[in-house]
RNA sequence: CGCGGGAUGGAGCAGUUUGGUAGCUCGUCGGGCUCAUAACCCGAAGGCCGGUGGUUCAAAUCCGCCUCCCGCAACCA
């Protein structure tokens, strides 16, 4: 019987389409897939959509539709991208499936009924005309920061998951099984971070949101995050349910591949769950890295957003498939940018793999219209085959450790070999004689016997084009043993499968389209406002009298201000954009009449305008200079 | 002193666990070849491995301190 092997990626949020750092994940795990099933498992891929929650609810009312019809349009959307990218899976799981919610639900009752989850009061301190919660940092003078009135501690109803009491069993599976946190970089992290200073009970369920899963028993609350997500695992093969054959066979998982953001999540919270559901534990977390474009995040405000659909529609699937997994590095963020894209696709996939493919068939067709059957092997022929071996045994060691991009260097490396074996090996010279035409009958073999199985395992990587070359060389054989290519049989004319891409040309199309596709620059308006609303603000000049950083933290500085007469102390996010020096003794424009909060235990009595633009943020100040405490109209 | 990661020729990376010739791809320069997609093959230039101090016969690699970047946490009103 075949080994399984069960892989998931994590469930991707419905909030809006991914873009192509999310979608790194799903090449990645389909990578993965399609070797282990060439390697003889019984795989089963699952991926799926996380479809609940707060977010979710507010961006379907901003859209003016249902929560289902948003979840329905982005899942949609999502399905699609997944499908573009060639992604294998097995299951397309969302958890807005009827056999997921109930699942859920009875989980949930499993583990309050034994004791696991307890209905428990978040504590906090309210201000009941705020209707607020506060923390004991975010009170003024031990009174409300809003209003000033008396706040008392109170409790809201929800449901707690006793976290504490598996930790030491965790922590102990976490040190008997160095492999299951990889890379083993990230471990450190989450036990120094988290298991250390022990863990808190953890949160399952809201009454501020209906959007979820209702917890049976208790109507009010919605089932929160985790229950309902990160279950999603064992609910797709059936888990609890009438037939759980699937489950079974395939629980427990071999591997979860998720973005290094959730890694707390998979390492800690569903671990523990699952031991107290009693299951076994999956075999490994692999947290990936994420793909940045340029040296930043992706981010809608910086306006450097890619999609897989627009890449693929300029750089093929295959393309956009090898760059992923060549590119991104095992343990630090990769990068993406057009420039890297292009190079790529023109060195290794145009030059190097495509050229040789097609220079290869075309000599064939020339020299002997079919292909030819193998005579003598000489020392050279022998050192070619012995690097294909060498690199088979690299690429499966390589994917054993889920490194794609060294798996696919080796692969490489081998096609380079075979340019230089032509070079070696001049057909040209030796189509020039009887004799010569006798050994180039071996050379051409051997030569189109090596595309072959450089197609079988360029497979995982890019499944359209391995078919297309073994369309090409007429050799479907998916076999690494050498020998499998039939001679005597008509080649097609070879078509490159990559065609060069002209850079600067590209480049430009890419910018124009980029320039066509800008939503126009008509900026939403907010809500409109009356004139008394607007009179409600008492804006006022101030100069900048001290200013200096606050100690611990990245993002703010404390200003003295001198209004009038008085002196106000402010507390403002701007340290990333300006040095205190340089701001002393300059005019600024100070919300006066704002609430004093207490920010890192400092009281700010005002807010300083700025202007942003993604990145860029800048002071508001007047004119001219202008007495301080002038008022602002 | 919150936790952690990173800094290697022009670019992107490997090497650091287990000290001992610094390697790969791209780019640049020179040469070769002509089967092929101006492609392919060969050769060369280019690095005091972030800084500094230490351990050692020997440090990119081990240890101390420092600088800069990036995540997480906190926090941006």
């Amino acid at each position: 019987m075949k080994e399984k092997f069960y892989v998931t990626t994590a469930i991707a949020y419905t909030s809006r389409k991914p873009h192509i750092g999310n979608t790194y994940e799903i090449v990645l795990t389909d990578a993965i897939a399609r070797y282990k099933r060439q390697m003889g498992y019984d795989v089963f891929f699952l991926t799926g959509t996380d479809e609940h929650g707060q977010k979710i609810e507010d961006c379907a009312k901003d859209a003016g539709i249902t929560p289902k019809e948003y979840v329905d349009n982005v899942a949609g959307e999502i399905k699609e991208i997944w499908n573009l990218m060639n992604a294998s899976y097995d299951k397309f799981i969302r958890t807005t499936d009827d056999f997921h919610e109930k699942t859920v639900q009875k989980i949930f009752k499993q583990l309050y009924d034994q004791g696991d989850i307890y209905k428990g009061e978040y504590e906090g301190l309210y201000c009941v005309p705020c209707e607020s919660f506060f923390t004991e940092s975010q009170l003024i003078d031990g009174k409300c920061p809003d209003c000033g009135r008396e706040v008392k501690p109170t409790k809201e109803e929800a449901y707690f998951f006793k976290m504490s009491k598996y930790q030491d069993k965790l922590m102990e599976y976490i040190e008997t099984h160095p492999d299951f946190i990889q890379p083993e970089s990230r471990k450190k992290e989450m036990v120094n971070n988290f298991l250390k200073p022990g863990l808190q009970d953890l949160c399952v369920s809201r009454t501020s949101f209906k959007w979820g899963i209702p917890v049976e028993f208790d109507p009010n609350h919605v089932i929160y995050v985790w229950i309902d997500a990160l279950t999603n695992y064992i609910t797709a093969l059936g888990y609890n349910q009438q037939d759980d054959t699937l489950y079974q066979k395939y629980w427990p998982c071999d591997v979860h591949v998720i973005g290094k953001d959730i890694l707390r999540f998979h390492t800690i919270y569903w671990p523990i769950m699952l031991m107290a559901l009693g299951q076994p534990l999956p075999k490994q977390i692999f947290g990936h890295p994420w793909l940045l474009s340029g040296n930043d995040k992706m981010s809608k405000s910086k306006g450097n957003v890619m999609y897989a659909d627009d890449l693929v529609r300029h750089f093929t699937v295959d393309g956009m498939r090898y760059y992923l997994l060549s590119e991104m590095p095992y343990g630090n963020d990769g990068t993406i940018t057009y420039e890297n894209i292009i190079a790529k696709f023109n060195a290794d996939l145009a030059n190097t793999l495509g050229n040789l493919v097609n220079r290869t068939i075309a000599m064939v067709n020339k020299y002997f219209g079919s292909v030819p059957t193998p005579g003598e092997e000489t020392e050279l022929d022998k050192d070619l085959k012995s690097c294909i071996e060498n690199t088979i045994t690299a690429y499966r060691k390589k994917m054993d450790e889920y490194k794609t991009a060294d798996a696919l260097d080796a692969i490489f490396e081998l096609i380079r070999r075979c340019n230089k074996y032509i070079d070696e090996t001049t057909p040209w010279v030796l189509a020039k004689d009887d004799e010569g035409k006798e050994r180039l009958k071996t050379v051409l073999y051997n030569l189109l016997e090596s595309i072959r199985i450089i197609s079988v395992i360029l497979t995982p990587f890019m499944p359209d084009t391995a078919k297309e070359i073994q369309r090409q060389i007429a050799c479907t054989d998916e076999s690494t043993e050498f020998g499998k290519t039939v001679s005597d049989i008509t080649l097609d004319n070879p078509t490159p499968i990559f065609m060069r891409i002209d850079e600067e040309k590209k480049l430009k199309e890419i910018e124009e389209e980029i320039a066509a596709n800008t939503p126009d620059d008509t900026i939403p308006m907010a809500e409109p406002i009356e004139f008394e609303d607007f009179q409600k603000l008492d804006l006022r000049i101030a100069t900048v009298l001290e200013c200096e950083e606050v100690k611990k933290s990245d993002k703010l500085l404390q200003f003295k201000l001198k209004v009038g007469s008085q002196v106000k102390t402010v507390v403002s996010g701007i340290k990333k954009h300006y040095k205190p020096e340089d701001l002393i003794g300059k005019q600024v424009v100070m919300v006066y009449n704002l609430k004093p909060v207490k920010l890192k235990g400092i009281l700010s009595e005002g807010m300083l305008l700025c202007a942003e633009d993604g990145d860029i943020l800048q002071l508001l100040k007047p004119f001219e200079e202008i007495k301080d405490g002038s008022k602002i109209y």
